[in-house]
DNA sequence: TTGTACGCGTTATCAT
DNA sequence: ATGATAACGCGTACAA
């Protein structure tokens, strides 16, 4: 067994109560036991047990971090930047990856709830929007999310805006037959809306079969749902895609059936992840600053977890346009000026 | 404060040890204290305390994790390996980000020994060997990395028959003044040595200047180091990296330098991540499992964990060349058929 | 089959 | 300034 309070309180002839002054700094002790007790803490190499601690203080110091796909190009910077903020306020962090499996969500969400960790960060969650409620009630819990449950802490990249943003741009190069290739939502879909939004302010009315949706996002994915929307919309000149990893994967399908980008398609990813910029052609995508994204959820989450009671705030990220080569437009005005 | 077992205990008229036999199918209990217990754990939404049961049984379930850079595309396919076997046998994984910098790596050692944890897997460890004794001595731990203390569990990348093997498939294309790129290491440098044995062994004697060292390998300093090499040997033919980052690095100062890759230069990576298959020039590399080899180190650590005394067991994995447009010599007998 | 009582390593409330 | 001592929630001899 490992060395304990007692067994240092033994060596130096000084009570538990005492050791227990030293190791937290807490209250008068003479500077002569001080240094005893340190001495022996340092010869035995004690380590203070963080589960007695946390059993009756109430805090573990740990949080949980639930998120769908840790090998998904988004997410390890949010990861680094959720954990050095954690580390740097002295709490650890437990992994949990879903797989995108809302059963083994809610599988984490009850072990998490069994190692009492002080608040929990909910990334891309599939639950239902009930499942969800019950979440924000149950758990202290900060979520990257496009849904705002009541009472809760959530942090929204704004892809309704973004899409609106990145579809204008399409148009304004010309554009009028535009895909989308999208992902399967849990419940609503902002991205798609906006899409559509987008088109119909510019008089365009977008047909069903210029949009198909995936139930996960992945290169292999973008590359065949490529291929079948140019196989039903041959006449299609520009696709937008759900992340960045699907619009390599139309990139893919191109490149295979011909048709050169970006001067006979447009192809528009989302994320900026690494590999956006070093791609042939090297796409044009909306930037989400996903570091920064990770110091913010979990800054937030150290809110809720400061606070006394239900705790309610709403931060947002606003992505950039970032125009490289995909879809033309860049740096190149003799092409684009009319 | 959140339910316990004497709440249900209460409610349901038994003892807590009864419940405690319901919770864990420990023992004989009546098929209806049973029930009723179950009820009552389900209506009053019990959830054991994994710090309680930690404190009295001396296991956590929770293992740590420690790695240099998460946001390194090689690891998030490890770290998703060690997470899924972990959460197959019902183990928590913290996750710590060292940024390679071995003060942290000791502070989280620390850490996660308060947290008691059942295990440690330590990757990529900037540690002195003395330092790695003592961790192997005072912690359950599995080590990716080339140095096998004793009495310790380990898995090792064969990185120097790796580089013996690219550096022999650059000869064999003809190379001869072959530059590295490679990383400084805490102690020796097996790929360093790998790559000048296969130079001798065909008559070639390297000039210190070939071979460049960086403290923290990036796409940038990749860059930059392929600047300094050609400028200094110009008459270079082949660049090996350490990684594929740097690679990717070293084929974007080519082309600022306006030299070619392939035909110009060569130049050869190392781990083969996604990107790798991505860029252009695709990259030739050494492919490393990194999906399977997390699920080892995981495998090994349960083992480790099982042990009862000191536990010692070495792995290796084996990296596989995989050739593609860097460095030419791809379906493509005619130009090098000689 | 079920209950009692003690201990796991800390913190915290009282005294002294 | 320091020391007993009671929790914290659970597992487990030992008893009944």
């Amino acid at each position: 067994m490992a060395v304990t309070m007692r067994d240092i309180a033994a060596k130096t002839g000084v009570s538990i109560r005492t050791v227990s002054r030293v190791v937290n700094n807490k209250g008068e002790i003479s500077e002569a036991t001080r240094q005893r007790v340190l001495a022996a803490i340092e010869e035995l190499g004690y380590q203070p047990n963080s589960l007695a601690r946390g059993l009756v203080s109430g805090k573990t110091l740990s949080v949980g971090l639930i998120i769908p796909q840790i090998n998904d190009p988004f997410f390890p910077d949010v990861v680094l930047g959720i954990e050095r903020v954690a580390h740097k306020h002295q709490h650890s962090v437990f992994l949990c990856n879903t797989s995108e499996d809302p059963q083994l969500e809610l599988n984490y969400l009850a072990a998490l709830a069994s190692k009492r960790v002080d608040g929990i960060i909910l990334c891309g969650t599939r639950l239902t929007t009930t499942q969800l409620d019950q979440v924000v009630t149950r758990h202290r819990v900060v979520i990257l999310t496009g849904r705002k449950p009541y009472n809760s802490a959530t942090v929204s990249i704004q892809a309704g805006l973004s899409m609106y943003e990145l579809t204008s741009h399409l148009i304004g190069l010309g554009h009028r037959t535009i895909g989308y290739i999208s992902r399967k939502e849990v419940e609503g879909d902002e991205r798609v809306d906006s899409y559509l939004w987008a088109l119909r302010e510019h008089g365009i009315e977008a047909d069903d079969s210029w949009c198909v949706r995936v139930p996960r996002v992945s290169i292999e994915a973008g590359r065949q749902m490529t291929g079948q929307l140019l196989d039903r919309v041959p006449e299609m000149t520009a696709i937008l895609c759900y992340d960045d990893q699907t619009a390599i994967g139309a990139i893919q399908a191109c490149r295979e059936l011909e048709r050169r980008v970006p001067q006979d398609i447009a192809i528009a990813g989302f994320d900026d992840i690494p590999l956006a910029s070093l791609v042939t052609p090297a796409l044009t995508t909306m930037s989400v600053p996903r570091y920064r994204l990770g110091e913010m959820l979990m800054e937030l989450l150290l809110r809720v977890m400061a606070a006394e009671g239900p705790y309610e705030e709403h931060l947002y990220v606003r992505p950039e346009l970032i125009i490289r080569e995909s879809c033309g437009g860049q740096n190149k005005p003799d092409l684009y000026s009319g």
